[in-house]
DNA sequence: TTTATATTGTACCTATTGGTATAATATAGC
DNA sequence: GCTATATTATACCAATAGGTACAATATAAA
């Protein structure tokens, strides 16, 4: 073990705590003084173990990714034995519970982060990680419609790309809506017609 | 007329250029300063002119609304001879061209509004501005559909609210698409598809 | 032409922003 | 127990935030 003082703090814990709040407030509205106060650190204790602002939201950012983006997308292999439809399904189901229930904050971070970044003052390196990370997302969604014609769960005609778009738009709409008080009922409602239009 | 020396600026053009600026950068990262310079006009006279900074984001916001969305959103009733779909594919395309191109900011204020609104530290009377505002643009959506059973271009089993949700849905998440710089060719596909699906 | 009113420019205000220097404090290895 | 290292608390920094006081200037009505 390196020498010197312990953390006093629970660096893991202290992430997620962070992550809250830029969901809940987004970049701009979020200062530092919030952050120390909710996370119950000092400024130069923040500044030792996460860097500056930019690069803590940057790792709060990757953090709702790995922790609450990634588990979803990842409900679409598992049960592979169900219908295509259906485990897109349960993808676009818990993402609507992600984004309604539970004690993180409404809507979805990720979205939070888009319609946030690109503008003059808001930094361009940041900016640079949110598109490209939604790139990379949108490319590994066609990959997966890819992979469901490879294990013959899905017509080799199909538009993958289309397919991908299509599913993607949706959750970004859904993320909108429950951001702004939709019901899940509803939401649910419109997730059935998304899927059962889509051109599988 | 009034007495008193006259205004040095035009009231709707600064008010178009200010709302450019939110709709690029958001309520938060917007500074004073910022608006300022670039209205080409002095702190007082903005004050003035239009209350402080919060009354300024809300008439930006309610300008955007009657001349930007509300525009689009009446092309539903337009062209009344032209099937219900098609009526939704004008709207959509002409959403999607109004976030794509032109020489606004990409993507839609309104989207921006909705995402930033509500946290702690957004000012609450704007928040409910917002919020109250989709709330009555989803309510007219119903109406609208409910007015196609009369018109008898929609079966009148149709459940008008979940049409309307998905027709906002799928409008919001084109949107934030749409500031992730996604082409507006691809946005047009997953309209399309969108339409295809609506349970009309 | 005076008078009442409206807009302007300059200068200023306090509070907060992101960020840091410094010195005290705690720890692990020797 | 000493020493090197890491973390802490306190205090501070310049820059900017939103907002205003005030005097100068321009205008329309009387």
């Amino acid at each position: 073990m390196a020498a010197g003082r312990k953390l006093e703090f629970d660096k893991q814990a202290s992430l997620e705590k962070a992550m809250r709040i830029f969901w809940e407030n987004g970049y701009s509205a979020t200062s530092l003084s919030v952050l120390i106060r909710e996370l119950g650190i000092s400024k130069p204790s923040l500044y030792n173990t996460f860097g500056n602002k930019d690069s803590l939201f940057t790792m709060c950012f990757q953090h709702y990714v790995k922790e609450y983006s990634m588990p979803r997308y990842e409900l679409l292999r598992t049960s592979p034995s169900l219908p295509l439809e259906e485990r897109i399904r349960m993808y676009l189901y818990a993402l609507i519970d992600l984004y309604t229930k539970g004690d993180t904050p409404k809507g979805c971070f990720y979205v939070k982060c888009l319609a946030e970044a690109q503008g003059p003052f808001f930094p361009e390196e940041l900016s640079n990680i949110l598109l490209a990370t939604h790139k990379s997302y949108c490319q590994s969604m066609i990959i997966f419609f890819e992979e469901e014609i490879g294990s013959n769960t899905l017509s080799s005609q199909a538009d993958t790309e289309l397919l991908a778009d299509c599913l993607i738009t949706t959750g970004l709409g859904i993320a909108v809506q429950a951001r702004s008080n939709k019901s899940p009922k509803s939401l649910r409602k419109v997730a059935d017609v998304s899927i059962s239009n889509l051109p599988i």
